[in-house]
DNA sequence: ACGTGAGTGCAACAGTGTAACATCGCCGGG
DNA sequence: CCCGGCGATGTTACACTGTTGCACTCACGT
């Protein structure tokens, strides 16, 4: 890892953050469980997970695939990135965002883990949080009432702390 | 309240449960509640918010629209069913499910609340639970990265009680 | 009666996601 | 070497979800 902040520093971080490297750092982990795995991480899927890590905002999949039909001079059809993010969901290297129908790299791949996503409405980024122990609650408050618990999708909208004391001083 | 169960088990309970008392309270309460509120509670929004509390599974909004137009014996259109559930959605009468892009109706109106969603994925069916333990856990995470939360969707899929046993029994 | 404004009807369209079928290229078996 | 199969991609068309803009009505206060 070129980055010694978390990955949530690096979301919320602003120009401080050195996001080449944060990026490479992704692909090279994508490209290293794929061929750990078998399967084949193709041209086509990895330019989408690289327009993905182009930057901690969630991207929508029209917005992906308008920016494929850019960067090979043609057009491009639906079906070809939502195949592409079918396998990259599938693999745990990108997630969705439900509440933005959009989807943002994963920042934790190769482990299993339940995750909390922090979303800041002023600047678009998202951060997520690995196995926070809110969750396992979550879970808990659940079963308490007989329900099992597969899925947990949390997302939470609010402000980063950069975005906040932005705020703070334009009100000021 | 016709119905001593809590909303969970009301949701989750099969054919014991008085489905025609618990949409009559649902649709008395927001009666109540606009009323107080100085705002109307128009026959429209009624009708939706009846054809929501016709179940305790999420419907779509397309859903909604084709019901409606089944009871008015006419066709409806998009707006209609949406300008409604704005309507709803802002008098915290009816929530959004955004893993289903579908609605239902809130069990808790009247009383600012977080809430933490529990959807069966095998019966559809949805409850929700009121202020949570674990949902203040989870803002206690993400203050602790500077991340002022706002906002939580938080939407947990598995399997209710009763479709856990289903299944149980079905595999046995 | 009149004007105003919220609520509704209506038409068209924008954004998000999928189904079905054709094509290409690689790789293993004969 | 050829062939058959299979996964990946291309292409077309379509389904589902949600919004914009404008017209009309009707209840309400003055």
């Amino acid at each position: 890892m070129s980055n010694t902040a978390s990955p949530v520093d690096a979301a919320f971080s602003g120009p401080a953050h050195d996001h080449d490297a944060c990026r490479a750092d992704a692909l090279a982990r994508a490209e290293a469980l794929c061929d750990e795995r078998g399967v084949k991480l193709t041209a086509l899927r990895r330019q989408v997970l690289e327009i993905i890590w182009s930057g901690h905002r969630p991207l929508g999949a029209y917005d992906l695939l308008s920016r494929l039909a850019e960067q090979r001079g043609g057009k491009a059809q639906p079906p070809t990135v939502y195949r592409a993010l079918e396998f990259l969901c599938a693999q745990g290297l990108v997630h969705r965002v439900e509440s933005l129908n959009a989807y943002i790299g994963c920042s934790h791949p190769g482990a299993a883990h339940r995750r909390q996503l922090l979303i800041c409405r002023a600047c678009g980024a998202a951060a997520e949080l690995a196995d926070p122990p809110g969750l396992s609650l979550l879970a808990k408050d659940a079963a308490r009432h007989g329900f099992q618990v597969e899925a947990a999708m949390v997302e939470l909208s609010g402000l980063c702390a950069l975005c906040a004391a932005r705020q703070e001083a334009g009100t000021a």
